[in-house]
Parts: structure tokens; sequence; C-alpha cells
DNA sequence: CAAACGATTTTCT
DNA sequence: GAAAATCGTTTGG
């Protein structure tokens, strides 16, 4: 079953990217399933952050979805390579989103070895952003989908992470946003071997 | 219409 | 550790 749309559409985003720890990403995509374990996550607050890409609540073709219902999804593509997955939060007009940055590896690890053409299971299979959306087969025709499926959905399995294992720290790669740089928006599970290298660590 | 720029990953030295 | 790869979005002329 697929967290309600109530889950996304609160207030405070950057605890919703800490509840997301521990939460199943499932996607059914090309009638392939697969799914991993979120270890890692990052809070993008809207309008009033400037390393969001809606700061200063600027519409554009992009980010439009971004101001629509929480619950769906934000994809864009990154350096021209790079499938990234957010999920938008809030209600309408707010635009909040939370970046899934990686996963552990659950079901259809043959899938995504072969979609990120990788011989062995290594944390580089779906450590980081790019690499995780690779994994799983999300790309940006995706943008704007409900992730109460069936192609995107995150369940809730009873999997929960320690307080004492939850880990908060600055974002990776928003140097350019100046003073919200460091804000510990980012969110990631101690000693999980799929948490992305970040600059933050 | 032209140009710069990334919420990154991989490869090579 | 440094640098290339690569292209849609955004901004400026």
């Amino acid at each position: 079953m697929c967290l309600s749309e109530s889950f996304y559409q609160r207030e405070n985003v950057v605890q919703i990217a800490r509840e997301l720890l521990g939460k199943v990403l499932a996607t059914e995509i090309d009638n392939l399933r697969t799914s991993g374990i979120i270890v890692e996550t990052e809070a993008y607050a809207g309008g009033g952050d400037r390393a969001s890409h809606a700061f200063g609540n600027r519409r554009t073709g992009r980010t439009e979805v971004m101001f629509g219902e929480g619950g769906r999804a934000y994809v864009y593509l990154c350096y021209g390579i790079h499938h990234l997955f957010n999920i938008v939060t809030n209600v309408k007009n707010v635009p909040h989103a939370v970046l899934i940055r990686a996963i552990e590896p659950l079901e259809g690890i043959d899938i995504m070895l072969k979609r990120r053409r990788k011989e062995r299971v290594l944390p580089q299979l779906t450590a980081g952003p790019g690499a995780m959306s690779e994994a799983l087969g999300i790309k940006t025709q995706y943008t704007g989908l409900s992730l109460q499926g069936p192609e995107i959905c995150i369940e809730d399995r009873g999997i929960k992470i320690a307080e004492e294992d939850i880990v908060a720290a600055s974002r990776v790669g928003v140097a350019y946003a100046r003073e919200d740089a460091l804000l510990p928006y980012r969110f990631y599970v101690k000693d999980n071997p799929y948490v992305s290298r970040g600059k933050g660590l």
C-alpha cells in the first residue's frame, strides 16, 4: 500500500525528509518491479530556500509541478545526463520537495544491474540520486506522476531506523545557495554503505 | 536565437 | 584527486 497523500501534504518538509528514511521506494516500469529502502534524503524548502529551483516562488515550465499538490513526482535532468527524483510535498502553491538521494536495493536487483550495466552489486549501484534513478528506471518523463502507483509508490513496510542512526548534515552540491547551503536539510542512515559520498559527510 | 549552467557520475592520471 | 561527458532549462540579446 502506498503512503497516502496526507503523508506528503503536511507542512514540515524537513520532518517529512527525515521520516522517509527506512521507507521503501518501489517502481513498476516497463513491467519490471524494482525497489529499495530509502537511506538518504534532502529537503528543499521552496520559495525561501536558495538551493531550491523554486527559490523566490519563480514558476517555470520545469518547476510548475512543485507548485501542485504534494504526493507527486518531480523529476528533472541534471548535467544533461542524470534524472533526479524528488517528491513534491505540502499543499498547492507551496513548492516544497524532498530529493531521494540513495536506496539500499531490495527487489529486482538483477534488473537494476542490467539498467546500470554493472556485473556486481556494489554501493555505486544505487548510491547517489542519478545512479538510483537509473537503477529504478525513473526518467524525466515521469515528472508530475502521482505516487499512488502503480509506476512509482512509496510504502511503509515497518522498517524502523533508530533515532541515533539518523544523521543530519548539509546538502550536497548546493554551494551556490550561499547561506542556505549550510542548513542541516540532508538526512542519512549512519554507516549504511549505500549512502552517497557527498561533501557534507 | 544563442549561451551559460547545473540538487552528478565515471573515468583517467 | 581532477576533469570530462552531455543536454534541457533558463536567461539574455
